[in-house]
RNA sequence: GCCUGGGUAGCUCAGUGGUAGAGCGCAAGACUGAAAAUCUUGGCGUCGGCAGUCCGAUUCUGCCCCCAGGCA
């Protein structure tokens, strides 16, 4: 076991695309430094789906793990939420003298842990989006315009679901939705390492896993998921779910389901690699042999 | 062998006498209470082959090749 060098506040992150092996690295990190897990995926939070979301492996881990399972597939949940959630994990773990190790690919609940991000106390409001939702985007975007001129300078004017958040904030505050979105001051001292995977590979690691998946019982998850839930939820909408239930309800072939949800996974990696790029903090690494270095020089500090 | 329908972007297909488009895929990007979501941008491809008509053919005509269905 490595000698920590005691000091509060000091948080890991290990981020990645899909199929990057930040799990496997993250639990092999916390039995070296004495770390907890705290995921940072936004479909791990569910309750009941863990075949699909990859959370299998987790669930054995002799290693704590925070935030999983904490809210059932048919409750909303959302990024302040979680972050309220994760600072409250990480508080506990650092109080415990032990070292968070923030762990996952959703990239904005990574950055509001990270940055401090200061969301806008604006509770969704369900009724107001229905209302909304029936608008075209034109529509929403010249209400906006009115109302709040300095967001509309900076939205996306297409992006329904952005212009229903921005005025769903300046409805109930009356305040701006852009003046609002702030950063604070960073609560930890972190240092993020970021595994970096060439995309062939990855496609194929992907689909590796999607049928070990398919083996492991996904169609048997989905079926009682399925039972429980409606198809339309947030959380069954997710990659897998979605298109293993369309093959249960006949729409499509096994093999179908399995190329669309492969190609979809492939999609959001893309995504998230675009997301990370942007971070200049992020150390990158093709092995995991290669972040000892670094954590050793962070811990050292 | 005959009849019919069809051969156009990686895939599925739309379309026009003045050398072409959509959806999906793919590539790049955005992202502050739905983020595995949502959104933006990017299309010269022997328009199956050869010949003919025409100022001009992917579009009309003829022949040929290939595919699907029907009749023998």
């Amino acid at each position: 076991m490595l000698k920590v060098n005691s000091q509060k506040s000091k948080v890991i992150v290990i981020l990645g695309p899909t199929a990057s092996g930040k799990s496997s690295l993250a639990v092999k990190l916390a039995e070296k430094i004495h770390g907890e897990i705290v995921n940072a995926d936004s479909r791990q939070v569910y309750k009941k789906m863990d075949i699909g979301t990859g959370k299998t492996d987790s669930l054995g881990s002799k290693i704590p793990h925070h935030l999983l399972d904490i809210v059932f597939p048919d409750k909303p949940f959302s990024l302040a939420q979680y972050q309220r959630l994760a600072f409250r994990a990480i508080d506990d773990i650092l109080r415990r003298n032990k070292i968070p190790i923030l762990v996952g690919g959703t990239g904005l609940y990574i950055r509001a842990v990270v940055d401090n991000l200061d969301i806008p106390k604006v509770k969704p409001n369900i009724t107001l989006r229905q209302k909304l939702e029936k608008q075209t985007a034109a529509k929403l975007f010249s209400q906006l315009k009115k109302l709040d001129p300095k967001t509309a300078e900076i939205i996306d004017y297409h992006n329904k679901r952005r212009l229903l958040r921005a005025l769903e904030v300046v409805l109930i505050k009356h305040t701006s939705f852009a003046e609002l979105q702030k950063t604070k001051k960073p609560r930890y001292d972190i240092l993020q390492i970021g595994l970096k995977t060439d995309r062939a590979i990855l496609r194929q690691r992907i689909e590796k896993r999607f049928i070990q998946m398919i083996k492991n019982g996904l169609l048997e998850e989905t079926k009682k998921l399925l039972k429980k839930y409606p198809a339309n939820l947030p959380s069954m909408s997710g990659i897998g779910y979605l298109e293993i239930g369309q093959y249960l309800a006949g729409e499509i072939s096994l093999q179908e389901a399995v190329n669309r949800a492969v190609s979809r996974t492939y999609q959001y990696a893309k995504r998230q690699t675009t997301w990370f790029k942007k971070d200049e903090r992020i150390k990158w690494i093709s092995k995991t042999s290669q972040a000892g270095k670094y954590i050793l020089n962070f811990l050292k500090k």
